[in-house]
RNA sequence: UGCGGGGUGGAGCAGUCCGGUAGCUCGUCGGGCUCAUAACCCGAAGGUCGUAGGUUCAAAUCCUGCCCCCGCAACCA
């Protein structure tokens, strides 16, 4: 077993922002997760970036740099706000890599060779600022182009065309078939209806320099379809090394936005079936971030840059906002006020409260160790069975991608331990003198936070490693396991708190104390 | 124009595929607890589920018409 997933690559016009986020945290997400079932070994996650085209070429120029330099610069950008996330790809790929770019001629050759590819006359309305051609329909009066204004020309170039025709009633049968390999269903009939008039698509540019040259006509550039999409190849190794590449493909999930979902569902099969490659198992389509124009408004302060918000409130914060409230696969939006309500209320009061709140009961009647009782009553055998559920529950949510429902899933158990609190009351049994069922009630809670840490953990790394660190079950969280979710899973377990502060504090929170001080 | 998505208590959203007590988070009001990060628990108020019809013993959920909002339509996650 073993499992591959991609994200798209990310265009180096500009910074990393929001949107870039949301698609790269959750594919880490499913990474983490496919991790925990399947081991780190068995896991490849790629993302990336897009470096070639017009527009780099142009925003380049205006920065007084070469292409390669502003490529290495927003390169390094995108790897550092990754990094800053929490986001661990198993290769960060360039479509300026060497691998990558002798791969791409290799494609381009065989596919001319086979004929997929030929030679045709492109004609059209050419703006010289976006130089981009530009469709009739999208021009403003006069053929003036909508983004400048100004009027477009007509341009007529020989260009290298990608037969998508030849393989359209495959990709229409692959749509179709019974696996689902498009989703979220309404993108797939809203593919296939797409399908009918998809024409054949330009694979090349002589206006360009700015890219990878076609070996056997170095006029020609090859234009983004081949260079970017193939970049699911490159990254694991096709036609470099067999032995990689075999093992991973083919891909298990291409994670891509919902605008950019004709190209993975039918310019990419269509290459593949081309290349003589099996298709991918799935395709998912996600939504957008939408943040609202008034909310971005400098007055309130909100400034909705991930790199800042991970500095300001944690990469987990964000993630964890990201992935919780918003509906995977469809659109979600990102305000401040909706961000500090989720993450106070799930991530402080929930999350670290519950942990928090045993503590002075382990500290003052265990000396902060609780070894497992030898016997757990029918009490905590509803802890246990809470467990087991909310397991069962994240695991089928994540076998669906649903992954707001699987953090759901691990929210619903802590607040079944909040519950379980209030109804054992562990401070009325330290009154009483009850040490040996306060210990169950202890116990039980840590070994619940226990495995709640571990099916967070793809979610929120950081913060359940802080959890984990404090509930010292002995062993660690980066080893941990599938398996390891179960409740009470293993023999006699033993806890070894450590005070370390909260998990996480809330928002505010600091900000209201000095306040008052 | 075509296609897709959406219209559910004050706000934001689940639920709609597989009809059967309308649910969650936040907010508001009242109560409890006192272990904890002004946290945790209980209860209440508040919705004719866009609209007009239809199918059905029964519709937010299925069918039809209409209204409104948003997005996409070949290269902005």
């Amino acid at each position: 077993m073993s499992y591959y997933v991609t994200t798209a690559i990310d265009y180096v016009n500009g910074r990393p922002h929001l949107g870039h986020a949301y698609e790269k945290i959750a594919a880490d997400m499913i990474a983490r997760h496919q991790r925990l079932l399947l081991g780190a070994d068995d896991v490849f996650y790629l993302t990336g970036t897009d470096e070639h085209g017009a527009k780099i070429e142009k925003v380049a120029r205006e920065a007084g740099v070469s292409p390669a330099a502003w490529c290495d610069e927003k390169a390094g950008q995108f790897k550092e706000a990754w990094a800053l996330l929490g986001i661990v790809p198993d290769r960060f790929i360039r479509t300026t890599d060497a691998d990558h770019e002798a791969m791409v001629q290799r494609i381009f050759s065989r596919l001319l060779q086979q004929g997929d590819i030929t030679k045709a006359r492109y004609e059209g309305w050419y703006c010289r600022s976006c130089e981009e051609f530009k469709l009739e329909r999208d021009m403003a009066e006069d053929r003036c182009c909508p983004v400048h204004g100004a009027p477009t020309e007509w341009q007529s170039e020989e260009n290298y065309v990608f037969l998508v025709s030849r393989y359209k009633d495959r990709v229409r049968a692959w749509l179709e078939s019974d696996s689902r390999p498009l989703e979220p269903e309404g993108r797939c009939r809203e593919t296939l209806n797409l399908l009918e008039g998809f024409p054949d698509v330009s694979v090349s540019r002589q206006s360009l320099r700015w890219g990878v040259p076609v070996a056997e006509d170095p006029d020609h550039v090859v234009y983004v379809w081949i260079d970017a999409l193939s970049n699911y190849l490159s990254g694991i190794g096709y036609m470099t090394d067999e032995k990689s590449f075999s093992r991973w493909w083919p891909a298990d999930l291409h994670l891509v936005g919902k605008d950019i979902t004709k190209f993975h569902a039918i310019i990419w099969p269509a290459l593949l079936l081309a290349l003589d490659l099996p298709l991918p198992r799935k395709v998912y389509a996600h939504g957008w971030v939408l943040v609202g124009q008034e909310k971005m408004s400098k007055t309130t302060g909100i400034v909705v840059d991930p790199v800042d918000m991970a500095r300001e409130y944690g990469a987990d914060a964000l993630r964890y906002y990201l992935l919780r409230e918003i509906v995977f696969g469809k659109d979600g939006e990102f305000t401040q006020e909706a961000f500090e309500n989720r993450v106070n209320s799930d991530l402080a009061n929930n999350f670290g409260n519950a942990l928090h709140r045993m503590l002075t009961f382990a500290e003052r009647h265990f000396a902060m160790r609780i070894e497992r009782p030898s016997e757990l009553g029918d009490e905590i055998r509803v802890l246990a069975e809470a467990a087991g559920r909310a397991r069962e529950a994240h695991r089928e949510a994540m076998e669906r991608l649903a992954l707001h429902e699987a953090l759901a899933a691990v929210w619903s158990l802590l607040d079944e331990i909040n519950l379980f609190i209030d109804r054992m009351a562990p401070w009325a049994l330290a009154k009483a003198g009850d040490l040996a069922l306060l210990q169950q009630v202890l116990w039980g809670v840590f070994e619940s936070l226990r495995v709640a840490a571990i099916m967070a953990s793809p979610a929120i790394p950081g913060l359940a490693g802080k959890l984990w660190e404090q509930l010292g079950p002995g062993d660690s969280l980066v080893d941990a396991r599938w398996v390891d979710t179960v409740f009470d899973g293993r023999v006699g377990r033993v806890f070894e708190l450590v005070r370390t502060g909260p998990v996480y504090p809330r928002i505010g929170a600091a900000a209201a104390k000095g306040a008052k001080a």
